[in-house]
DNA sequence: TTTGAATATACCTGTCAAGGAATATAAACT
DNA sequence: AGTTTATATTCCTTGACAGGTATATTCAAA
């Protein structure tokens, strides 16, 4: 049973945006209320609270409400597909230590038997 | 000496884009002439030059022409840089099993420090 | 129950990036 | 030299998304 390793799209382009970015990787240090993260990262509150939904859609932030504030966490899942997918590329390169020669050789052996049909 | 793990955009945005993403994830399996790689994924030549342009300033591929084509390889720095970042954040995990009851507890003694204030 | 603090949402605007079609470039072949 | 093949680039249009401001919501405290 072979598996095609394929990857999210939406954990790279929550990822993809500075300040986004910026967001979880402050997270790391533990868990944030809105507020806290807007002061930190030098951010308005509403922008802070449109990039926490977009982190929470896709599934990299839950929240805690507590009392009137609520807290930001970081969730593992997605940071741990990502790890996986790159697992693949690992492998691969692993395996094979240089790539193109293998091409040029598999290129070659082919017009060699281009050859011989003409 | 501390280092702040921080991690670049440009790769994750250059992922980010399903049609890139799965260039990348074709060229896995190898090189690839970018006429096979616009065959492959059914996209039009133009678009692929483009995707490919934007994946090679982000430094996850580089190209070699042979003759008339150009083959296009991953390169691994940019998903090592990747590797590297996550690193960081399974540091944290294995670190403390429940963050968000650190902060509760962090919490809760500042609500008792400020008590005392008031 | 009014006021204030914390957060989310709606609306507007400007920017940027992706796709499509046409064209330019470069190398190989006749 | 002219033609074909492979690839890159340009121009255009359109859609998505981020930031800003104002406003809604929710909870706590007075």
């Amino acid at each position: 049973m072979d598996y095609i390793q394929v990857m999210n799209t939406m954990t790279l382009s929550a990822l993809a945006e500075p300040n986004r970015l910026h967001i979880v990787e402050l997270l790391r240090d533990g868990p944030r209320p809105v507020g806290e993260i807007a002061d930190r990262l030098r951010l308005h509150q509403p922008q802070v609270s449109k990039h926490l939904r977009v982190l929470s859609d896709s599934g990299l932030v839950e929240v805690h409400p507590i009392a009137n504030r609520r807290i930001y966490r970081l969730r593992p899942q997605p940071l741990q597909e990502l790890d996986t997918w790159l697992d693949s590329f690992r492998r691969i390169w692993e395996q094979r230590f240089d790539q193109l020669d293998d091409y040029l050789l598999e290129l070659q052996a082919k017009e060699l038997t281009d050859g011989d049909k003409i």
